[in-house]
DNA sequence: AAATAATTTTAATGCAGATTAAAATAATGG
DNA sequence: CCATTATTTTAATCTGCATTAAAATTATTT
């Protein structure tokens, strides 16, 4: 559910989206839907934890088996992006924070500062162990975050590109941060 | 208007958006602004006419004015980061082009694929020149896009951080484009 | 200052879509 | 099989907002 959810969000955001357009992908009835959720809200919410989720373990993951930093966030890019084209997508893009009623906005929006955080600590890392160059860690952060987060926008299943953004993106995306040029 | 609804659009969304929303930011009627436009759509419509052209104009004054691929390339990406984050902006990221009707989807796609085009054309023409590493032209146009493209969606006007973007972006989002590594 | 045009408001109207309650169907366990 | 629980549907209701028409206001022109 919360994968049809999220295609639906990114096709046509969040209030751009009736209950049935989810539930037509479904098979279901939109009135169906209320048995699994409270109501939309909390629907957008759940893609939203889900999308948090793949983020974190795509870091995890990263954090656990590279050495470097540069290895670590290229390896974070590549768990990433691999998870957003392949079978865990669509994930859903997180636009419509303010969106969300005050209590899941909280906690949504600190899930997102967190991951924003551990990435901007693996550009530390790296600046640190002079795998990365002096970079503003914030702007690269967001930089190469927003590249990521568009993906959805623009990605529509073909296997043969998501095939290219795994095996470009990371690169693509950490080239800038590579010192000594 | 455009300045007003985009930011709006920008913070919830298309349908997210009441045209009170839009109104009231004007300090005006929702219904006065049916004396501009003839619907909502077209309200949008316009919004992501005005962010082509933005892009178009970042473009063709780097073309005009640069040397070498990689030289338009840096300076399109800061004429454009300049405008999203200056007094050109907000500018309507072009996120619910599916909801727009037939012709004027037909029309934005068009401006929104001449654009990339013509971003890709430079990343090919750094190629030839010798200033741009033989990427893939079309996943790093992607991913250079796409971090400008999700700008708005964390910049809220504090004229320090525009500064920031103005400056490191065109670097960072260019640097992973230079050859020799 | 009258006359005309430009803009905005007030006050409906109408509808799409979220939500709900009750009924119907399907699945599961004893 | 029966009983119970899980899931889905049907059929209303309710509401927020887009949209409209007419009236009121403001600006411009002569």
């Amino acid at each position: 559910m919360l994968k049809a959810a999220a295609h639906c969000f990114n096709e046509k955001g969040y209030s751009g989206t009736s209950l049935k357009d989810v539930a037509d992908r479904l098979g279901l009835t939109d009135a169906a839907l209320y048995y699994y959720v409270r109501n939309k809200e909390e629907l957008v919410y759940r893609c939203y934890l889900r999308a948090a989720d793949v983020g974190r373990q795509a870091m995890q993951r990263a954090i656990e088996s590279g050495d470097s930093g540069l290895d670590k966030i290229r390896r974070y890019l590549r768990n990433h992006v691999e998870a957003i084209v392949g079978d865990e997508g669509p994930v859903a893009i997180m636009s419509e924070i303010p969106s969300l009623e005050t209590a899941h906005r909280d906690t949504v929006l600190s899930l997102s500062r967190k991951h924003s955080a551990a990435f901007e600590a693996l550009i530390e890392e790296g600046i640190s162990d002079g795998s990365v160059a002096a970079v503003n860690v914030r702007m690269a952060g967001n930089a190469i975050m927003g590249s990521v987060n568009w993906i959805p926008k623009w990605f529509h299943g073909d296997p043969a590109v998501a095939d290219q953004i795994v095996n470009e993106f990371p690169e693509i995306l950490s080239a800038g941060l590579k010192p000594d040029r």
